[in-house]
DNA sequence: CTGAAAGCGCTTACAG
DNA sequence: CTGAAAGCGCTTACAG
């Protein structure tokens, strides 16, 4: 390649990668001669040969579940930015909740050969991580499922989060509080409903089956939730959507349908994400942070690329926060 | 590799690729054989080597100057979507508008020796894009700038669309009207404000250069924006808004100081992102339509992929709409 | 119908 | 301080 400019290709792979170590020396005289022979002909090395050679691609992967909730660009763009400051490239994928994008991915991941991932998935069994890790890969899941020995776990307590919700509804004097759940096989729905349940409980309030809305995480079901809910024969006062998406079209819902916000519904979200703030009125919900995120998974997938041996799994917990504003 | 199941190496990967062509035929009860073994080895072929060995990644890159603007994610997965159907990845980079992550981006396009990339740029220059034809690889740019002979530009015909609205605005009575014009620096900002400056030249209204307010394509700058211009001496009683983004701060901003929208001051803005429906009152707004760009960048990229020579280029240009809803 | 061999562009012991 | 050589995991003429 660049070795027109003087030297053996093995010099110039020397000073490309700064290779000054064990018993390597480059005379000052040849590495400039090198670096400006490279920088003439503009060289930069193949990234592939460079992952078949060394059987690292510098790259990490993360999946995300779908684009229409702004949370995940904004999740996936942090992690690039975490990511570029430790040279790794980011590949992003998003699976719309599809299982064979799901599918796809895993294969993808595989035949590219990323040092780690971030994802949060509802299909990948015990078995297709295994492949992963068996295949080097460090992997990191947001949420706490499926459980594996050999991967990370990075999470809010969102138990505790909807808890403290559903603390601040009854404090508000509600007594009737409804959830619009989101799909009960995502981590994130389970999770969220299960505090809404502990809720419940802990303020001695009955389950009423009625007032606990399952629906996917797609725009539009949360007006069609919130429809059903204010047709009730003793609608709710309250109601907590399990995220932001969910939360902000049932608000609208209810505010179309002429109902104040938060005098005749309260609502609050999950997520805090930027469309938050530009309905009226503005979204009470928690905040979920991406950049705390973005920053503990990247730190834990270096951890695990940087290491030889494959660390026993990990869990970490990121503190979340619940912001007030007009909607509850 | 799997040859551990029978035949030589060579063998496996004809069946792999399904390469049973020119003068190479694999017996059906080897091909199974094969085929078995990789399935129970749970073989993948890394596209590492595979690109190495073929210069080809199979590989689409993706530029988009902010997550921020859900358009831009939109427009990513379409792309994704699109790419996937003749089998190829893509790789999404955000720069954020900063010069520095899209020279990044330039260098990372190189070095992973993508196939295409559809991109919008600020920075590049007609050097940069040089490189990237030199190296082979297929480049489609939204929008017209810069213009390269051997680059293909996509974009809709954004001069006439801003025309369409502000004829629209004409016919709604409206005399006096402002723009919020975004960056100067980016094509889609100068385009529009083109547009706006014809509109009103078209039906022989003055420019005053107190109803041009040049921002940067960020939240908060549309509600700075409107601020000015409604504490204009003489307010305007519409605006067009070169985004989204900028037309929903805008119309956030009238609507919270007491203004009501579209009767004391209209407003359009342009691509129809999906916050244009979930703000009160809702947006109108020129469609953008991201699969359409989608498909056809997709597809022009798969032409010259496919094509040994490099093609001349070519210029399409998608169909606008304009999507009246509430704000004007 | 199938295989041996060279080559893709790098890196990395190993010699000198 | 520098270079020759093998090897990373594939593909693809070329022989047979």
């Amino acid at each position: 390649v660049a070795e027109l400019a003087g030297v053996s290709i093995t010099t110039v792979s020397f000073v490309m990668n700064n290779k000054t170590g064990s018993n390597v020396w480059i005379s000052d005289e040849t590495r400039q001669k090198v670096l400006a022979a490279a920088r003439t002909l503009n060289y930069r090395p193949l990234s592939a040969a460079q992952a078949l050679a060394t059987k690292r691609s510098n790259t990490l992967a993360v999946m995300i579940p779908h684009v229409e909730n702004l949370f995940y660009p904004h999740l996936a763009a942090a992690i690039q930015r975490e990511a570029e400051k430790s040279n790794f490239e980011v590949v992003i994928y998003n699976t719309d909740n599809d299982p064979g994008r799901e599918e796809a991915f895993l294969d993808a991941l595989l035949r590219r050969g990323v040092d780690g991932v971030v994802t949060q998935t509802y299909q990948w069994s015990t078995a297709d991580i295994d492949q992963l890790i068996e295949a080097g890969v460090a992997v990191v899941i947001h949420g706490d499922r499926p459980t594996h020995p050999f991967a990370d776990n990075l999470m809010l307590d969102e138990v505790k989060a909807v808890e403290a919700v559903m603390a601040y509804l009854v404090r508000q004097g509600h007594r009737r509080i409804a959830t619009i759940a989101g799909p009960p096989t995502s981590w994130g729905g389970r999770l969220r409903k299960k505090g809404y349940l502990s809720g419940l409980r802990r303020h001695d309030m009955a389950v009423e089956e009625s007032l606990i809305r399952e629906t996917r995480f797609k725009r539009g079901d949360g007006a069609q939730a919130m429809e059903a809910l204010l047709a009730l024969p003793e609608p709710p006062t309250a109601v907590f959507a399990a995220n932001d998406l969910l939360a902000i079209d049932a608000l609208l819902f209810a505010v179309d349908a002429g109902r104040s916000v938060p005098e005749d519904v309260a609502i609050v979200g999950f997520d805090n994400i930027p469309e938050a703030t530009i309905v009226r009125p503005r979204l009470t919900t928690v905040h979920k942070d991406v950049n705390l995120l973005a920053a503990a998974g990247v730190e834990m997938l270096m951890e695990r690329i940087n290491c030889d041996e494959v660390l026993p799994a990990r869990r970490k917990i990121l503190p979340y926060e619940i912001i007030y504003r007009e909607s509850a």
